[in-house]
RNA sequence: GCGGUUAUAGCUCAAUGGUAGAGCACCGGGUUGUGGUCCCGGCUACACGGGUUCGAUCCCCGUUAAUCGCCCCA
């Protein structure tokens, strides 16, 4: 290739930069897989205990199922989209959501004709291109849950019951955020009164209240410019607005959330941003932060989409019910409010190796180990007895065994007691059912 | 997309217009096969690019990134 250039002589010297991690993306490391994975095993627990069943979908889609389900004027699909097009000449988008990547399976694979409710699960990356911050990354994980088929406001009820408990259960302290959009409909009507209504106060609104006059007045109720919370007070309310039927639904939503003791509050100002919700609308808030700045933080939410299947080509009237938890947000959290999970790294005895004929024969002998369920630390790397009881140390090993070249002569081996420092030699080939024994006999003792 | 703050070692932080230190961590040693304490040694950094200056890590500008707020949202 005759455009190439020979890297310059002073480049080679110049130690070249390590490429990082591109903006808004991140490695999860070690200090936090353990939230992570209580954070999973908790969602596949109480996922298959409601009967929920997982599903995985790809990363990329047609742009178009994102514009015609999230809504072409909203700012997802407007400027936080990572939207390319491949050599194929095919437009397409890293997913921003969820919702709409399930009803789109729920309708390619003719989910209509299983029992309804359709109950899906997932667990899954996704990507938006927007300024980070706290609990904000370009990609980032969502556990959803997605109940298609019903318009039962039970099943309402039960997604926010589980999206509740979950963080409960996470050890965090929550409250739900509720309201409801009613129908398109009586939400049409109540947003010509809001419209009115601000109009009215025009000469009180700021630029970006202006600005939201056009183009989503319903964030005018979220608004925190100064000066607005009077306004706002006085502001039509959308409950007096909603269709008998909506309103009912609603009610009903509540009783059942008052009889499994939800803790929840009625936000009239709730609104969300997607144009499919209808009806209930939600939000997990954490109360009672541990740090003021994350007060009011959001750790997931969802609402009812009854409009969303038909809009993508779906049966008409098939109504739906959804939730979808920020994962880093609830592990940002957990570590505000002490609730990380400790790092469970117990080992049961620690192996230590001297000389290449016992890293031999050690190798093996760690295998036995490993075979028969105890936890074992090593650090074959380590020539030095010194180095590698250290590490034992480090690891808080409560057991640590020495093969030597003397012992792999004599075929036995070392056991020693971290704490009181005793070393008895036993056969090497008993060694692995005299430490389980040990242990079977620690674990009786504590039970 | 807009505004504020910040950028020195793996981490937490110093100092300085004349090219940088500490603590922790990491690696090695305190003779020949024994950890937790102690002692000694070692490794590793001025985000990047310009400008001012005899000289910049320090002053100025830009870029990038982090962080906070706005917008929006998980």
């Amino acid at each position: 290739m005759p455009t190439e250039k020979a890297a310059p002589a002073a480049d080679v010297k110049k130690k070249s930069k390590t490429p990082e991690t591109l903006r808004g993306f991140r490695d999860v490391l070690a200090d936090e897989q353990a939230a992570w994975e209580k954070i999973e095993s908790l969602a596949r627990g109480m996922t298959q205990a409601y009967g929920f069943g997982r599903i995985r979908m790809p990363v990329l889609e047609q742009t178009a199922l994102f514009e015609r389900s999230v809504g072409k004027d909203t700012d997802i699909v407007e400027k936080e989209m990572f939207t390319f097009v491949d050599q194929g000449g095919v437009k397409m988008t890293l997913r921003p959501e969820g919702t709409a990547q399930v009803a789109r399976a729920y309708i390619e694979h003719g989910m209509v004709n299983q029992s309804q409710p359709v109950k899906l699960w997932y667990f899954e990356p996704f990507f938006r291109h927007e300024r980070p911050q706290a609990g904000r990354y370009r990609q980032f994980y969502q556990w959803g849950i997605e109940a298609i088929g019903s318009d039962d406001p039970v099943v309402d009820a039960q997604i926010i019951l589980m999206a509740q408990r979950f963080c409960r259960d996470l050890g965090l302290d929550v409250i739900v955020q509720i309201n409801s959009l009613g129908t398109p409909a009586s939400r049409k009507d109540y947003i010509a009164e809001l419209v009115k209504y601000f109009k009215q106060h025009k000469k009180a609104l700021s630029e970006t209240d202006l600005k939201r006059l056009t183009k989503n007045p319903l964030r005018l109720l979220d608004s925190k410019e100064p000066g607005m919370e009077e306004l706002k007070a006085n502001a039509p309310q959308i409950f007096d607005y909603l269709d008998e039927a909506s309103k009912q639904h609603f009610m009903k939503v509540l009783e059942y959330l008052d009889e499994t003791e939800v803790p929840y509050a009625l936000n009239p100002c709730l609104v969300r941003g997607l144009d499919y919700y209808t009806k209930t609308t939600f939000e997990i808030v954490l109360n009672n932060a541990p740090s003021p700045e994350l007060e009011g933080l959001a750790l997931g939410g969802g609402g009812r989409y009854d409009g969303l299947i038909p809009m993508l080509g779906g049966r008409e009237n098939t109504s739906a019910m959804g939730a979808a938890m920020g994962v880093e947000r609830m592990v940002l959290a957990m570590k505000a409010a002490n609730a990380m999970p400790p790092r469970r790294e117990k080992i049961d005895v620690f192996f230590c190796q001297l000389g290449e004929g016992a890293r031999r024969k050690g190798l093996a002998v760690y295998e036995k180990f490993r075979e028969g369920g105890i936890m074992v630390g090593e650090a074959f790397g380590k020539g030095t007895l010194k180095a590698q009881l250290e590490i034992a140390d480090k690891l808080k090993a409560p057991v640590a065994v020495i093969l030597g070249q003397k012992e792999v002569l004599d075929g036995t081996i070392i056991i020693r007691d971290m704490e009181s420092g005793a070393q008895e030699i036993v056969d090497v080939e008993k060694v692995v059912g005299i430490i389980a024994k040990r242990l079977k006999d620690v674990a009786e003792k504590q039970a």
